[in-house]
DNA sequence: GCTCAGTAGACTGTAGACAAAAGGCAATCG
DNA sequence: CGATTGCCTTTTGTCTACAGTCTACTGAGC
């Protein structure tokens, strides 16, 4: 037992800086999810190393990472260019993520109990209140934590994982797109919650399914439009 | 033009030793696929390193990598462990396999046509083959590559890419588990060429879905017995 | 005899240096 | 004038060295 009259909570393990590899991997995520990397860009490792004030090694260890998880492509001998997505490749990405989200869908209504249900509502009205606001980045940012929370009431780790990485891909590809849907989206939200929160497994499986699959077909309109 | 008499295929790009580091990684994952190395067990970077004959570096980026594909756990400042698997991960991983083959066995039942048709067949028999044989080594290494036709028929990369990693994991836990159930599994693989034949995209989902649900059985009862 | 502080060892994290390979450019030969 | 070849620059791939940190052991004090 600690002798000290510290709260508990307040000294969180001495913030450490962490290690310098994941802050340069989550910069240059950072940055090419924003666009200032664009796609087929010759990234320089002694460029990128001087920019971030460190050394090639983490920059190194970073790309690496990146190329793993998809986001560039590392060619032998020559470098790291930002991955250039194909119509076909976010088609394959989207049907995936449709996959992965309603499994977790399903998932989460076979486990959450109403503590899981008042914390999507919460999510829910936030995300709302945000669109009659205008507020764009937090319509996406609340959604984006709503899918993240129905993946976490669906208690299955390695599920989240590979479903995080995917999602962010999809948005990386899709970041146009979202901003179009709001209100709608929203709605969608709503029913999901309702059928979780009645264990209907197989009723959010499908909700969940729609849903994800009106972001591609909205995808598709825009590419008619444009 | 090429005005050398060479023929085309004899010059086969020049076989390169390729990166270190993925030539490393490799080794490791054979090491820890086959039992060599524990799970649990602490990997250091200048033991292994020096043990292949190569730098720390090499060693370092593929332990990242295995760490990233979660084969190594990577705690900071302390090392690299061979990663231990839980039943509950165990369990999660077989889930996230049966929903990634599942889909796969639809689309490809979408797509396939009678070359596809074709080659399924003769892995198949390939398999049974290897069965009454007793091969069991054979048998497993058919079984992979079968799963693999068919997620190649569906066509989807991204789908692939993801199946290849979860798959090659979920056969690192159930090892022995691989080895117990032999012809019923090749009874299984005959439903679902069918299925793919006739284009019966709900049938094969389903035939592949019980496939893969009837490894947990297999190995929930080895755990009983055990 | 037990606990705790101090110290030494080992390993990782990071930086810098060197060698090899690939691509581009210019000069030269047909 | 065009194609080819050789050189040069740039960038990666690998190795070695150093500093920070964690662990485990040893010895002294209670």
């Amino acid at each position: 037992m600690l002798s000290t009259g510290l709260p508990q909570g307040a000294v969180p393990k001495l913030e450490r800086p962490g290690p310098l590899r994941e802050r340069v991997y989550e910069a240059l995520l950072e940055l090419i999810t924003t666009r200032a990397l664009q796609p087929g860009q010759h990234l320089v490792e002694s460029e990128l190393a001087g920019h971030l004030g460190v050394s090639r090694q983490p920059v190194r260890e970073a790309l690496q990472r990146l190329n793993t998880e998809g986001w560039v492509d590392l060619r032998p001998a020559q470098g790291a260019f930002v991955h250039e997505p194909t119509e076909e490749e976010a088609d394959q990405l989207l049907t995936v993520r449709t996959l992965l989200e309603a499994e977790a869908a399903r998932l989460a209504a076979a486990n959450t109990g109403t503590a899981g249900i008042t914390a999507l509502e919460e999510l829910c009205a936030k995300g709302e209140q945000a669109v009659t606001d205008g507020e764009v980045d937090l319509v996406v940012a609340t959604n984006a934590a709503f899918h993240a929370k129905v993946m976490e009431l669906a208690g299955n780790v390695v599920l989240a994982e590979l479903a995080g990485q995917v999602d962010r891909r999809v948005r990386w590809y899709y970041t146009p797109v979202a901003r179009r849907r709001g209100k709608q989206s929203w709605i969608e939200h709503r029913q999901l919650i309702a059928a979780i929160a009645e264990r209907d497994e197989r009723r959010a499986t499908e909700i969940m399914r729609a849903h994800t699959e009106h972001t591609r077909e909205t995808y598709h309109r825009r590419e008619r439009d444009a």
